[in-house]
DNA sequence: ACAATTACCTGTATGC
DNA sequence: TGCATACAGGTAATTG
C-alpha cells in the first residue's frame, strides 16, 4: 500500500521523466477518480500545460503546473500512477491517461478506484481530502525529537491509532505502523499518555529509521505497489512483523500474532511488545 | 469526547 | 468445479 517511502519512491522516479514536459491532452475513462471537478472540465484546463514539477506532502503526490495549477493525487490502496509509451498494453483498471509529447504516456490506474485526483490552484489545499490538515513531515528536519514530544504531549488514546492519524504525523500507514511498533518494543495499544520520555525518544527514532529504510528500499511491494516506472520495491523483504503472522519474532523467536488494533490488522511480538 | 464501525471497491485466498 | 465468504487497508462519515 502506498505510505510516504511508497508515494516517495513515486515522486522521485516520476520527476526526471516529468519535469519541464507539456501534457498534449487527457483521456478520462473513469471520472469517479477526480473529485472536484467533470472530467471534460479536467480536460480542457489541462491541455498545454506543462509539468513544472512533483512535489510530495504526506501520502499526496503534488503535480505542480507552471501557471499556478496544481493536479493534487492520492493513490489510497491500489493506485499506480506509471510513465509509459505509447505503445505499451494498457493495464486492465486504467482510468486516466495523461498524454506527452514524443509517444509517452502517464497512466493513472487504480483496481479498486480508491485513488482521488483534484485539478486546484496554488493555495486552494482545503479541496482536497485531507491535505490541509496534515501533522508535519518525519523525514524533514523539522521533525526533531523535540517537535515529537510537543506532539505528544497532551494526547490520549491508542499508539497505533495516533501513527495512523495523518493529522498527527504525515505519511505513516499500516505497514510502516507495525515496523515502528516493533523497532520501539511499543505495545500497538500502549496509551499514548503512558509514554516514558526513553519510549517517545525510542519511537521517534524508529519512525525515522523505518521510514528512511523504506525510502531507501524503494517501498513495499506487496501486491499492487509499483513505482512510477512500474518497478517493485524491496522492503517486502526486509520487514520484521507486517505480513509475518506466525513466524518467529527475529528478535526472540516467539511466534508473532495477529489481532484487529484500531481497525487494522496488526502484527506484533507479544514478547517484545508486551503492554 | 472518544473509539469503533461502515462505506467505498476489486482481486485473491479460503472453505464447503 | 463452482460458489459463497472473508480479507486486504486509506480515509471520511457514521454510529455507539
Amino acid at each position: 500500500m502506498p505510505e510516504l517511502p511508497e508515494v516517495e519512491t513515486v515522486r522521485r522516479t516520476l520527476e526526471p521523466l516529468l519535469a519541464g514536459k507539456k501534457i498534449t491532452g487527457v483521456d478520462v475513462r473513469y471520472g469517479g477518480i477526480i473529485k472536484n471537478m467533470e472530467a471534460g472540465e479536467f480536460s480542457r484546463l489541462l491541455k498545454n500545460k506543462t509539468i513544472a514539477e512533483i512535489g510530495r506532502r504526506g501520502k499526496y503526490l503534488l503535480l505542480e503546473l507552471s501557471d499556478g495549477y496544481t493536479i493534487v493525487i492520492h493513490l489510497r490502496m491500489t493506485g499506480q500512477l506509471i510513465f509509459t509509451q505509447v505503445a505499451e498494453p494498457e493495464a486492465k483498471h486504467t482510468h486516466i491517461i495523461f498524454h506527452l509529447p514524443g509517444k509517452e504516456q502517464l497512466r493513472f490506474v487504480d483496481i479498486r478506484k480508491f485513488g482521488l485526483l483534484f485539478l486546484v490552484k496554488k493555495g486552494e489545499w482545503e479541496q482536497c481530502g485531507g491535505l490541509a490538515r496534515l501533522g508535519p513531515e518525519p523525514l524533514s528536519g523539522a521533525f526533531t525529537l523535540q517537535a515529537w514530544s510537543a506532539l505528544l504531549a497532551g494526547q490520549k488514546g491508542g499508539l497505533k491509532a495516533f501513527l495512523l492519524n495523518q493529522a498527527k504525523v504525515a505519511g505513516i500507514g499500516n505497514i510502516y505502523a507495525d515496523e515502528i511498533l516493533f523497532e520501539a518494543g511499543l505495545h500497538p495499544q500502549k496509551r499514548v499518555e503512558t509514554l516514558e520520555s526513553a519510549e517517545i525518544a525510542a519511537l521517534h527514532a524508529a519512525i525515522v529509521a523505518k521510514l528512511s529504510e523504506g525510502v531507501a528500499c524503494r517501498g513495499t511491494s506487496i501486491s499492487d505497489y509499483v513505482d512510477g516506472q512500474g518497478e517493485k520495491g524491496g522492503f517486502q523483504e526486509r520487514l520484521q512483523v507486517y505480513d509475518q503472522k506466525g513466524r518467529p519474532c527475529p528478535r526472540c523467536g516467539t511466534l508473532l500474532v495477529k489481532a484487529v488494533i484500531a481497525g487494522r490488522g496488526t502484527v506484533c511480538c507479544p514478547y517484545c511488545q508486551r503492554r
